[in-house]
RNA sequence: GGCGCCAUAGCCAAGUGGUAAGGCAGAGGUCUGCAAAACCUUUAUUCCCCGGUUCAAAUCCGGGUGGUGCCUCCA
């Protein structure tokens, strides 16, 4: 199995920690701070990470996944006194908010989602180890880690601490000694801000070391650190310099960076304003439409977000669903489990996602099958054994990439009123008269029933 | 200014040395009362441009051009 480790800038051999059987795997994922509704550019991060989290598992490990929620920061507080409530009152709706978009979008649970707001004992316990050992500096209420004092800060993001200082656009903060070191506490602005007391100020952490000790208390040694790659720096690099200051491991053995959703070639982002929350967006698509048209690229590449694109993924993914409703009318329970003719396909997806979890290719993969299928039923080559085996190998390898093909959607009608409409609509084709027989037809494909006229009858499914 | 990434058909998108996957859209045909779905045929002599290396380059190297990401106590 190849990954892309943005580390070495190069695609390794995937090696865990622990190489056993059943092995556990480690991974965090940086998650979002929790002041809005999550858009769409911030869900293709958790799409992709909860994809290959299934592949692992699929490989046979066990996957611990790790996932913060940033529940106090600068844009929560903001939010609180713009909407007229605290900021823990912000962050635990915009949690709840959060949870129903995973669902919906059908990402597996983490095992654990800590809030930085119940970590601070290990937070503010790794700041003053920094301290002791040198490599942070206390300053008016505020501690800064001194970059100075790491060999290799940059190492990730390839930089180097002579450029970032020379192209430091933005005034130094009068505390800090260098403006590349940044800052892992920092006191209260006002009486009503949220503190907690430190032996520093009564303040709150610096954003990247809640991921560092979060990470540490829950996971200890990583195998793989996620997140966007607009977090490559200076968070993850922030990240690396706190925890391999204390350490001789290194933090991660892969880093893993997904690439932007884009929005008029832009990047989707909430500074930018360009975005589309998930909510508006499955306002006009499913959520499994949405989930493919995000795994339809790779993963580190750029992904323009339109809604023509969005159309486009919705009627390549009903091909796949017009086949799986084909084939699994057809399909009977074999006696025996058996994957003979479609065990190529199989290992042929497997090749595509071992390459650096290629989904573009392991979609390819899955019109190879409704290609070969359609064919087989069209030519009447199927047999119900058969048809269930393929029927087997589609929704598998769908579910592999977190796909659902065969839930009933809702429905605002009744089935028993659609099944009236189609009597109605016989009788009109019995008469001849297509004129009603159309109108029917039309009245229902408006409310999401497509109707197929087939020798034994009018069928219908859900878009 | 510094450090990166990207450029493949009308659109989206794979493809890191061996002669251009896949999807959407389009055209023609089969099926159908008409549709829907499906099947068949068709759609890049060529991968932004210019050089170079090689028997062989979309792929490697050099130089352009265009786009974009990061360089904040932003996330």
């Amino acid at each position: 199995m190849k990954i892309y480790n943005t580390m070495t800038s190069s695609k390794e051999d995937f090696v865990p920690y622990d190489m056993g059987e059943n092995a556990q795997i480690n991974m965090y994922v940086c998650g979002p701070t929790v002041y809005n509704l999550l858009h769409i550019g911030n869900m293709r991060c958790y799409v992709v990470f909860d994809t290959i989290r299934r592949y692992f598992e699929h490989k046979g490990f066990l996957v611990n996944v790790v996932q913060n929620f940033t529940d106090i920061d600068d844009k929560i507080i903001q939010s609180a006194d713009e909407e007229g409530i605290s900021a823990t009152e912000v962050a635990e709706k915009y949690i709840a908010e959060a949870y129903t978009d995973f669902k919906a979008m059908n990402i597996l649970a983490a095992s654990v989602y800590p809030r930085v707001t119940e970590e601070m004992p290990e937070i503010i316990a790794m700041i003053a180890e920094l301290i002791e050992k040198g490599f942070a500096y206390e300053s008016d209420g505020h501690v800064f880690f001194d970059s100075a004092k790491t060999e290799d800060y940059g190492k990730l993001s390839k930089k180097n601490i002579d450029d970032l200082i020379a192209g430091a656009r933005v005034e130094v903060h009068e505390s800090k000694r260098s403006s590349v070191d940044f800052v892992l506490w920092k006191p209260r602005k006002t009486a009503e801000e949220p503190s907690w007391a430190s032996p520093w100020s009564d303040g709150r952490p610096g954003w990247h070391i809640e991921c560092s000790a979060i990470a540490k208390k829950y996971l200890g040694r990583l195998d793989l650190h996620c997140g966007g790659e607009d977090l490559i720096f200076p968070h993850h690099e922030n990240e690396i310099a706190q925890t391999e200051a204390l350490q001789d491991e290194p933090l991660a053995r892969y880093w893993l960076h997904n690439g932007p959703l884009t929005s008029n070639g832009r990047k989707m982002s909430k500074s930018l304003g360009n975005f589309s929350t998930l909510r508006e967006v499955a306002q006009n698509f499913s959520h499994e439409v949405i989930r493919f048209f995000l795994l339809s690229g790779h993963y580190r590449m750029p992904i323009e977000y339109s809604e023509e694109l969005l159309i486009s993924a919705e009627k390549s993914l009903n091909r796949i669903k017009n086949a799986y409703n084909a084939l699994r009318e057809l399909a009977q329970e074999p006696p025996i489990p058996v994957d003979m003719n479609t065990l190529k396909y199989r290992l042929t997806f497997e090749t595509c996602m071992d390459d650096d979890f290629n989904t573009a290719n392991a979609i390819a993969v899955l019109f190879d099958i409704v290609k070969d299928a359609n064919m087989l039923i069209r030519n009447l080559k199927i047999t119900p054994h058969l048809a269930h085996e393929y029927q087997f190998v589609l929704h598998e390898l769908c579910e592999l990439l977190g796909i659902k093909l065969g839930d009933v959607q809702t429905l605002h009608i009744g089935e028993e009123y659609i099944e009236e409409q189609l009597r109605l609509r016989e009788m009109a084709r019995k008469n001849k008269d297509w004129a009603k027989s159309d109108e029917i037809r039309d009245a229902l494909t408006a409310q999401g029933v497509i109707i197929k006229d087939t020798p034994e009858g009018a069928k219908w499914t859900i878009r």
